[in-house]
DNA sequence: ACACTTAAACTACACATGTAATCCAAAGGA
DNA sequence: TCCTTTGGATTACATGTGTAGTTTAAGTGT
């Protein structure tokens, strides 16, 4: 894991999730699989790729004379420091506000419940 | 709730934290309560605070000279807002792969998961 | 060998945020 | 009444982000 978190930005994140379902990729597929969905330009894709190759969340693998992109970063981790953050920031750092928040204001599926009970038993099986 | 979200930086959430355990208070009493924990200046603090008003985050009620001011967003609200938006994000809108996150990468202690339990059998009693 | 294409690099610009400093007007004291 | 104080309003400035445009250097086709 990184020592010190990578800030990823929201559009950067875009990106991101295309090269963590597959990777390495060059710029010309990622600038054409994120055409249509964002709207985006094709410039401001590069740049964003750019920019998450200065921060060190992608790394280029020179292949002729283009790039070959890899996330260094993975989505883990990402989601680690992201759902880290929220706990921090917003809910003084501690689960059970967030959980009871999301229970009682965001609607769980009867499958929601299903499996976070089996969650519990396999955390609680393990535990001792 | 308010229509649309109001965005709260990580530096204006500690003046929204303040006015939710306590409003409505003066920006002398702000300033005064963030002077220590946070070593802001006296100014960056009544900058937050007056960036807040414009982004009608709290309100402003004149008495006398100076103002009292009173959160509109509620932090029920702004939990809200700040779950969902790390749920559709970072975990695809889908709660699941939170707790799954959360469940395998957190460490959940046995009270949060005595917690949880009893979270998920007020929602199983109260969902039929 | 030269013009063309194109990926990558560099530059641009507005708005948000962190972090203040300066200006102004009203209240209060001499 | 005039000066001082002080809250609030305005301005400042660097960095990050959204969203591109422009320049450059290296392959490609003729």
């Amino acid at each position: 894991m990184p020592d010190r978190p990578i800030a990823i930005s929201e559009a950067e994140s875009r990106v991101m999730e295309l090269l963590w379902r597959q990777s390495p990729q060059t710029s010309e597929e990622i600038v054409a699989a994120l055409l249509q969905p964002t709207g985006w330009h094709e410039k401001t894709i590069r740049t964003l790729l750019s920019r998450l190759l200065g921060k060190g969340a992608v790394i280029a693998d020179r292949d002729g004379r283009r790039y070959l992109y890899s996330p260094t970063l993975t989505r883990e981790q990402w989601q680690s420091q992201e759902s880290r953050s929220l706990l921090d920031r917003v809910f003084g750092g501690r689960l059970s506000p967030l959980l009871v928040h999301f229970s009682s204001h965001e609607k769980l599926s009867a499958k929601d419940v299903a499996e976070l009970r089996k969650l519990l038993d396999a955390i609680e099986k393990k535990g001792r």
